[in-house]
DNA sequence: CTGAAAGCGCTTACAG
DNA sequence: CTGAAAGCGCTTACAG
């Protein structure tokens, strides 16, 4: 394809420098007006459009900021991405959306800033990736703490607290835990708020009553499907909604009506239009309005340093969507 | 943040020019086996990372790749871009998603090719846009006859010309079409083949059957609970699966059995292993493997110069998946 | 108000 | 085998 016009071939038709027509489409002052004019005519005529590789090496930023997700497919991190690019989009900012095979791009001097929402490797691969980087990044589910980054992530606290006292206003005996992997941030905080609360108010060690299901449907359907064959367990904490539909699955199998003859309860409040969970589940809703904002604020506030580089973590509240999903004593 | 170290920085550490700094991370035969050891050593323990945003300046392409959504959130072209990623990165490009405010670094010299989907401009600002943009480009949903465009697009005419053949199967008397606007290209061609097909086998103008729901669940589930509480049909022909799936919310409403009281069909088989439609949805599936394949094939075809750049349409092929939302004679 | 020049970090043809 | 130099398209301090 014939390559497009640059500012020199603009300056040429104008009969003035490169200097002249930068300053007048910069919208410098000191260009005279009719030449301003004229410039901006010919630019708008021939499309003009500066080349952000010329422009990002010379200024030395690009006012693109990079969205790394594990793969383009994930709901959650589309979601999100789809808020912050709306935050930032009115700051003057794109959001540019890479997989985690293109990581490579990281490094690359492309981004003003990271957010890097799931990953699939370790804390210390990504702090590595991050450390070499040195841009400010925005984490959304880790609690790092390097200097770059600030970690905008859910208040898992206060919220899993409320949906563990709904157990106490059901009818049911036997309490068991859907989680991921250890080196999930949410499943650990999760958890552990989990574990201190049944131990503080009922004296109970739920390790053993633990079951890993990654955060996915499918093996916590399978799981579900033994335990409640072997009727182990009266209620599903899943610290997840993707668990919780795999648990609604295994009891629709089994003829077993959740909200009434066993209780889930979730966290993220994906249920959308489509409504998958019948009946309604309840849950945590993170308020994802609110958390891309934080995280467009957070991140363009670092990069412009108005706020200074240093670590960071902010909580997003969340709050319980209350659905049918738990039996509660009449 | 302390910048990230150059090939200069580099070169003074190793005691060498950033010429020959440059020729040892290329792997260019013409440097001293010790000298490029020492070069690789250095780079790698300061993490070096060339600067994509020199070096696209410099060579004049960057190995990105951009696709444009309309938005973030969209399922379909999130699916899509996936399977695009996947076949990309296998031949050295990156795939770099930017949603539609952000179409001005269409332009920006950052792209080395463009892949669009779905946009909600009217044809010929899309055309403008590729134009100016000098790019070469694949369109997933269009008839654009533009030189640097090749339009790879599912072959409605064959799984839609099946699926109206279907009705002849069913004890079914009146049928409907749900389509979308008149810029819609998937619509247009769809709404086409079952005119046609109509026409040729039934000497029926289906004109007046045809009902606008604007490819959306929402208004599609509107018009049916309407059509269906006047029992004007018994087949509704979905141009896509989301109107399908308004058709299934308002049987639901009203107590029918679809795939027994009224038969369904629809287009793209979104359906998921979140088992949205119940019954399993007779639809057309596009085949996304092989369409993302055709996609990054096509277009790295015309960066690359293996094939000319010339205006080209694509078909990829689409096979029914067979539910049992429509009712077929015993 | 305008333009010549330097320089951002690279690559590549060229001279030695 | 190595390095000096030009140049990709911009912006900006500076001189006039």
């Amino acid at each position: 394809m014939g390559k497009p016009v640059n500012i020199t071939d603009i300056a040429q038709l104008a009969h003035v420098s490169v200097a002249t027509v930068s300053n007048a489409l910069k919208g410098k002052k000191n260009v005279g007006r009719e030449t301003r004019e004229r410039i901006l005519k010919i630019a708008e005529e021939h499309h003009y459009q500066p080349s952000m590789t010329a422009q990002g090496l010379r200024m030395q930023h690009t006012k693109l900021i990079g969205i790394l997700v594990h793969d383009f497919q994930n709901v959650f991190s589309s979601r999100i991405a789809e808020g912050i690019n709306q935050a930032l989009h009115k700051r003057g900012y794109s959001l540019v959306m890479i997989a985690s095979n293109s990581k490579q791009l990281l490094n690359a001097s492309l981004f003003d800033g990271l957010i890097i929402f799931n990953y699939l490797a370790s804390k210390s691969q990504l702090e590595s990736m991050i450390t070499a980087s040195k841009l400010p990044t925005v984490l959304m589910a880790s609690d790092s703490t390097l200097d770059n980054v600030v970690n905008v992530v859910t208040d898992n606290h206060s919220s899993i607290s409320q949906l563990c006292s709904l157990y106490e206003q059901t009818p049911h005996k036997k309490i068991c835990f859907l989680t991921n992997d250890d080196y999930s941030y949410n499943s650990n905080v999760r958890w552990q708020t989990c574990y201190d609360y049944f131990q503080k108010h009922h004296q109970q060690d739920i390790t053993g009553d633990t079951y890993n299901a990654h955060f996915r449907s499918a093996p916590a359907k399978k799981i579900a499907l033994d335990l409640l064959k072997k009727q182990k367990y009266d209620f599903y904490f899943c610290l997840n909604d993707m668990m919780a539909y795999g648990v609604y699955q295994a009891a629709k199998e089994l003829g077993l009506t959740v909200g009434h003859d066993i209780s889930v309860s979730g966290f993220d409040n994906t249920q959308n239009n489509l409504s998958i969970f019948q009946p309604k589940l309840t849950t945590a809703d993170p308020n994802m309005a609110l958390w891309s904002g934080m995280i467009a604020n957070s991140i363009v506030q670092r990069i412009e340093g108005t706020t200074p580089i240093a670590n960071q973590t902010i909580f997003v509240p969340s709050e319980i969507v209350m659905g049918k999903s738990v039996k509660l004593n009449a």
